[in-house]
DNA sequence: CGGCCGTTTGAGTCACCTCAACCACGGTGG
DNA sequence: CCACCGTGGTTGAGGTGACTCAAACGGCCG
């Protein structure tokens, strides 16, 4: 009953790859899935065992990093609820994930799925156009990487941050309202993301401060007061 | 008869994405297609038409570029023969594609190939697998984006395209023959690919010749006299 | 209270950028 | 055949945004 039940009472149930399935085939899923927990700052996966499961996000943040040998780092990816969590159809896992912050995953068998992916076009479907959009996510933040200023990059994080987060929000031109939110990063893993230091992002914090753009408070608190005048310094692509 | 055979003589037939379809659909795919051809420097596609159709990369190089308003520009991923190029389940491209050589194209119509995809559960896995590959494209060079000098970066970039365009050579640590390639970019599009200036380019190429890893020749001439120590400057990632 | 950790702030440095001149090559036309 | 010019690439000199190193700050916890 309470297994049963799991999938019905789903957080995200509506927008994770789940919803893809026919409620027999979910129940099918059910039998198989099971919850994991970790801490912020554990590891969830790393270089060395294979993975042998794939997950769905319930609650948390998870950073995908990739590294070189000499420490270098940077986050390629950040995974929010609903978002899919694994690399099917490969058994060595190209990054590392991480909580950023406490995580809850619903984890299920790669075979398994793989299996369930095989026999289901619609959640292969799915998956692929999600697979497109992370391809387009991950294109987008070259452009950041590759062309933009300190500043740009910050007010970028921030705006996408604040989308994941308050995805209720009011779209694009016409966020108006202040925003509350809580950065589920360290200055350092900003950094890490940003391809900037963390001294760096601490200024530049201060500098959007100063212009009233945002208000800070507390370590990890952010008040976006100005979220049209964010958006610009952000610089959306012209494509 | 000429269309029949189109495909049987394909140079590309054994690693692009239509090697997931039976003869008999590949004939049905073929009465879809039709050769296009474009010039070094030409436009493919931009963000005005929403793209109708789909391509697989005959002979040439494709660029992927993404733009900001102010004219700053970055090359978010290279096509060589074999790839795909499109965009299905969208109706707006996210980047421009660019002939960066002289481009054939073998073109199918992209609502053509979206049917094609939901009747064909081979062809989708091959597209989802590549999909995912592309994913992971897309995480190592951010990282070099993020992390790497500018002497890694162009290492980064002559391996890339030793790799791509003489995928016959020995792969990793073994490669030890001297190489001779011949870049598909200019300078400057390096430079936009590698998120630096084309003046950064041309000292770090000069540099690296310094060093006896490689021997410029002409514009666009390389030969890899040290592929092994070009791969450790490269600085390969540990996941 | 004292030590620790994440963050902020400051001062000095450097890798890469900017601007500008120069060069080599190829095509064009007198 | 050679002067001319346009394009793409190289080289040099100087500037600067972000980095590096270092110190101080301020919560939090034992």
């Amino acid at each position: 009953m309470p297994r049963a039940k799991a999938c019905l009472g789903c957080a995200v149930k509506d927008k994770a790859l789940c919803k893809a399935l026919s409620p027999e085939d979910l129940a099918k899923l059910n039998r198989l899935a099971y919850r994991k927990r970790y801490r912020a700052g554990q590891m969830i996966s790393g270089l060395s065992a294979p993975e042998a499961w794939c997950a769905t996000i319930l609650t948390g943040v998870v950073k995908l990093t990739k590294s070189l040998p000499d420490g270098r780092q940077q986050i390629v990816g950040l995974l929010f609820p609903s978002d899919f969590l694994g690399r099917p159809f490969k058994t060595t896992s190209p990054y590392a994930a991480e909580a950023a912050t406490d995580v809850a995953l619903c984890c299920y068998n790669r075979g398994h799925f793989e299996g369930l992916l095989a026999e289901q076009p619609e959640l292969k479907q799915l998956l692929l156009e999600r697979t497109l959009d992370a391809v387009d996510a991950s294109h987008e933040w070259m452009l950041l990487l590759g062309c933009k200023s300190a500043k740009e990059r910050v007010a970028a994080l921030l705006v996408l941050i604040a989308h994941r987060l308050a995805p209720d929000a009011p779209r694009a031109g016409a966020a108006q309202p202040p925003l509350r939110i809580e950065l589920p990063l360290s200055r350092a893993e900003i950094a890490d993301y940003l391809g900037l230091r963390l001294e760096t992002v601490s200024r530049q914090l201060n500098r959007l401060q100063a212009a009233a753009v945002i208000k800070r408070v507390a370590r990890r608190g952010i008040t976006i007061c100005n979220p049209r005048e964010l958006e610009r310094l952000a610089g959306e692509p012209l494509q």
